[in-house]
Order: C-alpha cells, then structure tokens, then sequence
DNA sequence: TCAATTTCGTTCAATTTCGTTCATAAATGA
DNA sequence: TCATTTATGAACGAAATTGAACGAAATTGA
C-alpha cells in the first residue's frame, strides 16, 4: 500500500479535505496528504497562489467560506483534543466502501470528517454530516427526512424514526451523553426513539464517548451494554470504568493509546 | 493475458483508468499498461496532445476533471438581479404560517431567503433551504429524506418522492429550466418524479420562472400549463409569451413592474 | 512582560522523475 | 529476401520533487 502519491492528487486531496473542514491543522493536513511538512507546506503554497485556501499559523483554512450551514463550530464543542483522537480512532474500525449509520451530535460527525477516503455509504439525520460532504463525490450520503431541530441540525420525528427502520448497514456509529453500567443514556428524549431505531439498523454498534461521560447517567436510557460491541473513548477514561464495560463484553478502544 | 497489446488498446485501457481514478502515478500506469516507462510515457504524450489528460511529475490526471458537471453558482449569478427580484415578489404572494414546499434550484432558494417573517411551515428536498434557516426558530423546517446529490445539495431518490406523497401543502413555490406553450421542462431526470410528488401535494401551483427560461424546453417535461396555477417572471419576458401563459388561463405575476 | 514552545521560511543533500538518445525487435512493403 | 518504417526498452544527464535541518518569527502561558 506503500503508493507514492503525486503532487497533483496530493493538493486535490488536501483541497477536498479543506472543503469539508474548512479549517486544518498542519498535523491534520500531514496526516492527510502523507507526507513531510515540508512538502505539505509546498503544496499548501501553492493552493494559496491558486486562490484556493489561505494559510494560517498551524494551518489552513478555505479562501472563500462555505455558506452558512448547520456545522460544528470547533470553538463551541468541549472536548476538541480528545474527541478528534476519539474520532480519528473510530474512523480507522471502519473499512473500505463500508455502509454506516452516524448518529448526531459532535463527536459523530469528528468521526465523518476523518471517513471521506473510505469511500463509505451514510444513513444520517445529522444535516452538518450531510452539509459536510455535500460536495464530496467519494461518499453517498442518503439523510433521513423529518423535522429540523433547531441549532443542532438534527433531523426528529416520525419521518426520521421511520427512515431508520428500513434500512440495514454494516456499522452504526453513535454518541451519547452518558455510560455506567446500567447501559447507555442521552439527554434528549426526542432522539431516543431514533437512536434505537439506528440500533435496530446496523451489524455492529460503535459508540464514541470520552472520558467526561463516564458514570453519568442523564433523562433518557437508550439501551443496555448487552446491545452494543465497541466503545471508542480516550486515555482519560478511569480504568475502572474501562474493566467495567470489559466485564460487560464490550470490546473498548483507548484512543492515543499507541500499538504500532 | 500476456498478449502485446496495441497502442491504440493500451491508451484507451490508460484513458479508461484515468477516468476512473482522476489521478495516477506512473507505477500505477504502467501496471495498467503493462509496458515499459518509456513507451507509457510515449502514450501520455500522445493522450495528452489528444487534449484528454494533462500529464504532471509523477503521474497524469484527467484535463478535465469530473463531477463539475454544473455549480450554478456562477451561472446563477447573471442573472442575480432578476432572481431577487422574481424572489420578492414571488414572496408577497406567501400569507402568514402557511405551509410551503419549496422545490430545489437557486430561484426558489432565493424566495426562501425573502420567506423569514412569514413564519411558514417548509417542506423540501434541498439542502441549502435547511441550512438557510439554522438559527431561525420562527420557521419549521421539515426535509424529505433522500441521497445528497453532490454540489446541488439536493435530496433525490424514492425516498424523498415518497416524502412528498405523504403530505400536502397550501403552496408549492417550483423552479424549472424551460417553459412553453407544450408545459414546463427540467433538465434533470432525477428531480422530475419528485417534482410531480410535490405538484400532486400543493393546494396551489407556483412557479418562479425568470425571462431566460421562455420558449425553451429541456430533457424532460414535468407537467402542462393546465396544472399550474401561477408563474412569476420579470420584466425581460416578451409580452407574447405572458399573453401565452395568461390565454392558458395561468395567472402571471411580472417582478419590478409596480410603482412602490 | 518574558520565557518556552510551536510554527515558518530557507537552504541543502538525496531521491525521483523527465526528456533525449541509442540499440534492438517487430511489422510493413517492394 | 531485404530495406524501411515503427514500436519498444534501456541508459544517462538534466530537472524537479522531497525530506531534514536550522535560525527566525509568531504564539502561548504564566
């Protein structure tokens, strides 16, 4: 898998990371375009001189922004560094031209950001995941209908709950806002039922949580550890709560845990 | 499958390759041709003056990249001006939380824009509609399901004709790309279906046309003029086309013509 | 404000790729 | 059959790309 990538894929790569994120960091962009950072900052040279991006200090960032658009703002999510090490950790479980399901909410769509190159099939109803690679032409995006919430950009009610239950897909990546071992909860009731629907959906259940949702339940249960395979979380994850879920059979990802 | 393969086969096997990939290195090239390094680089040289790829260090890509079918942003913005305008008016016919579909397609993404105040109540399919209205909790948003197609952020597919089958409206604000006295046409096929889901749904028939689109017909007819019940237009239609339009008993509002 | 850290831009050596030339093999035509 | 044309593969110097190093500039945190 050792192929040296070209220059001219190389910038059209970075440029297509950009579009979706708007904003990269040097070390995103490296891990990207897969190569030294004197290299990568050639390139991002040269996207500059094409009017494409503008760099910044420590990165880049897209010359013309995007509409305004349902996205995560980086700046108003808690939690940047350890859920992007959660996200980028999550997005390498997942295959090649695999079919997922992603929920909503913020760690979810880290994950999406990180997914572009597997080519993936996804079932949303997260309108910043759509919005994310709505200009992508590697991913097929199929959104659930239903009702927009506002601010979140989340897709609710019955058109949603039902798009879910009619579909099948490898993988469902989902978020929460609590975990113990009663199982998992979220605090918006009015995802419940399209959570578990999503649930119903997919051969493997991934969820992305970090270490502040441990031992925290909240409103709503959403389902029990029996029903879930993998956790994704971060170092920060009390090794209690991490034997805990072992116990329970769920197989647990430590993200920035290296095992070359 | 060692035979020597003529030139003309292995450039269109090369040519094929680069249409499906947009990119490739040399090694990879020359796993596909099966030839030396030379004679590969003979061929580009050949399929480049043939003006179908651009040959760069390394490798070659496709002269003109794919998926850039249409971005009507730029042709949208010639004729900004009659679309505001078109959108204005097209608004003023809208009364307070009423329920609106609203089709894809710049125009009527415009009267969205204008929409706001009036507190409506939107069904559609098109992406940047939804994100128009993020932060706005005045107007309910409800998107149809369907695969994002890329660029447009338009939602396609049976699942979004199923959505507007399953509901109804008061008013139906519609795009198209041509009208004439035989109906009114759309150029893509995809959207077609879903368009007729969302005429069979709306109490009443608007359609935002502007001058450009008169005594034209594209791919495909989407219904006749009998089905529609009003068009608003600017002030570049020719006279005879509205006098056509208003004999076949369509309604027509002209944007700019009133005296404030 | 100052010190520590990160990032930037430049230079330089090493590697890869390009274009040209040359020799050989196959195909064509007389 | 032989000469001529065409296609192919290899070789080699020139040019471009790449990765690392290092001092300068900017950012961060106290």
């Amino acid at each position: 898998m050792k192929t040296v990538m070209h220059s001219e894929a190389r910038r059209a790569r970075l440029a297509a990371h950009l579009r979706l994120t708007e904003f990269a960091s040097l070390g995103e962009l490296v891990r990207e375009a897969g190569t030294s950072v004197s290299t990568l900052r050639r390139d991002l040279l040269a996207l500059e001189s094409s009017g494409l991006i503008k760099r910044t200090h420590g990165g880049a960032r897209l010359a013309v922004p995007r509409a305004e658009e349902f996205t995560f703002n980086r700046l108003s999510t808690a939690n940047v560094r350890e859920k992007e090490a959660i996200a980028a950790e999550c997005a390498k479980l997942v295959g090649t031209r695999q079919s997922l399901i992603l929920d909503s909410g913020s760690t979810v769509h880290q994950v999406a950001v990180f997914l572009e190159r597997k080519q993936p099939q996804i079932f949303t109803n997260s309108l910043p995941v759509a919005n994310l690679f709505s200009s992508s032409t590697h991913v097929e995006v199929l959104l659930s209908g239903g009702t927009v919430y506002p601010r979140l950009g989340v897709l609710v009610g019955p058109l949603a709950e039902r798009a879910f239950s009619e579909i099948h897909a490898d993988i469902a990546i989902m978020g929460g806002s609590g975990i113990c071992e009663d199982g998992i909860f979220n605090s918006h009731a009015l995802l419940i039922g399209i959570q578990r629907a999503m649930l119903a959906a997919a051969g493997k259940i991934i969820f992305c949580l970090d270490h502040t949702k441990f031992g925290r339940k909240s409103m709503s249960r959403l389902c029990g550890l029996e029903e879930i395979h993998m956790v994704v979380t971060d170092r920060a994850t009390p090794p209690a709560q991490i034997e805990m879920l072992r116990d329970a059979g769920v197989e647990v990802v430590i993200a920035g845990e290296e095992a070359p």
